[in-house]
DNA sequence: GAATTGTGTTCAATATATTGAATATGCTAG
DNA sequence: CTAGCATATTCAATATATTGAACACAATTC
């Protein structure tokens, strides 16, 4: 079922593009980074519906820009160090990624909870770029690079609140989001409204059982919404401590660093 | 002058592949990985040696797979998220990573030095992959995805040793490196064989002034040179704790990650 | 051991991605 | 305000990347 929505993306963008070659380099990428172990030519072609014989000259050319590996004894075929470097460069060039980092240890620690810093990428999704977890305590985690949709748990709630979608876009984008406790979207909607006016959004175990989560926004460019700074902890112990603190925390340094960008 | 070199390799890999858009596609994002600011269309073309159109359309595929971002205000392109999200599926498939961070931890902590592991890429070049720095002294530190010429330093010492190159390939090759302190062919070549017969190279301020480094090589497959772990520190720290502790620690490392890939 | 089914790979025909000239638009300077 | 020179973008002609059939080879199955 993924691999049917997959083909079908994969396929409008070869369609639509006058470079349809880089499509197919790119879900060839992302299938060999969805799977764990290294992949046959055949199997690949397959998945993507592709020609062999062009997925072979597609895997090819990766090989040759060292983005792809190739044992010559299995003829498999995965991900290799180029992307890692690219992705280097990458978390080098966006500021926002080092002057976070700073912050995200500071909160982590001073509030015991897992830090995130968050970036929307497209319409679709939010990446995290930078994270810190607290010290040894159990801890609930995500993985610097890790996707998730756009409009999912606190950060969800920004991004539906400080982006400009009419109330329909919103609703059919909202059915298609998964919970392990899903609102009704009038309740949603009402927080959605509540976080434009307090400046962050909570989450409390809606997303995940359990885990409560909260989002403040970060603006790099008045007006567009584009990064966030997000708390993980379990539910159990935030309450123990009360969220009005990391709450109050978490807002002051998302406009700490807002400020750093508006000049 | 580093442009000459790129628009030459960029051209050849162009020309032989059946797939040139891919060729053209990785050496853009590699371009905009290597500049700090975002480009503009003719920026890109005109450093690649492309056809304008040609370029655009490259561009627009590859913010449609959200490798490229796109600011439609200043029409400026940069890498997106994509790339990062590439390499943390990479990483996670590859064992060696995850067994080898907990190693360089334990002797980065141990000897008071910055710890990495690396792997060969291509024939030409060697990538970072984990890195464990020592606490609070002054340290010499490399970036994980950093990339460096596969003969160079300690690691090329390696390289040279185990894989099977004849020694006028290796002549040839080693002319081309770049030391702060270049040693002869014939004391290179010397030093190359004792690493076969000892287990571990040394470059003691060769590569960078005043840093010693020491590698030792970690054996996925047998027989087949890929992996190493390398120790950096201060040539002036390191001479007065002695290398012979460090040299045997790093070689049991090394063994001991040998050995749980030989199953 | 022959037949079958799976690989990965090559190669000439053709659909199409690439090209370069033409266009639109914005910016700077006189 | 206009002229000049950037930029990004479009479009039809053509060079070529893609295709699918044919090939070689290995691993199963009968």
């Amino acid at each position: 079922m993924n691999d049917k929505r997959d083909a079908g993306g994969l396929a409008d963008n070869i369609k639509q593009s006058k470079a349809p070659a880089i499509s197919r380099a790119a879900a060839i990428l992302r299938l060999l980074g969805k799977h764990e172990s290294p992949l046959g030519l055949q199997t690949i072609a397959r998945e993507l519906g592709l020609v062999p014989s062009t997925c072979l000259y597609a895997l090819r050319a990766l090989v040759a820009e060292e983005l792809v590996a190739f044992d010559a004894d299995t003829k498999r075929y995965s991900l290799d160090a180029g992307v890692l470097t690219l992705a280097r460069q990458w978390l080098q060039r966006d500021q926002f990624t080092d002057l976070a980092q700073p912050v995200l240890d500071r909160l982590s620690r001073e509030h015991e909870v897992t830090m995130l810093a968050v970036k929307c990428v497209g319409a679709e999704h939010i990446v995290v770029v930078g994270a810190s977890r607290a010290g040894n305590t159990l801890q609930v985690s995500a993985q610097v690079g890790g996707r998730f949709p756009a409009l999912i748990s606190a950060t969800g709630r920004c991004v539906a609140a400080y982006r400009n979608f009419d109330e329909a876009e919103l609703r059919t984008r909202f059915d298609t989001l998964r919970w392990d406790n899903p609102p009704s979207f009038e309740d949603w909607y009402r927080e959605v409204q509540e976080t434009r006016s307090q400046g962050f959004a909570v989450d409390a175990g809606n997303y995940i059982s359990g885990v409560t989560v909260v989002a403040a926004p970060v603006w790099l460019a008045p007006g567009k919404f584009s990064h966030a700074l997000v708390a993980l902890g379990l539910g159990s112990a935030l309450q123990r401590r009360g969220l009005d603190g990391l709450s109050a925390g978490l807002v002051s340094a998302a406009e700490g660093l807002s400020q750093r960008f508006s000049t």
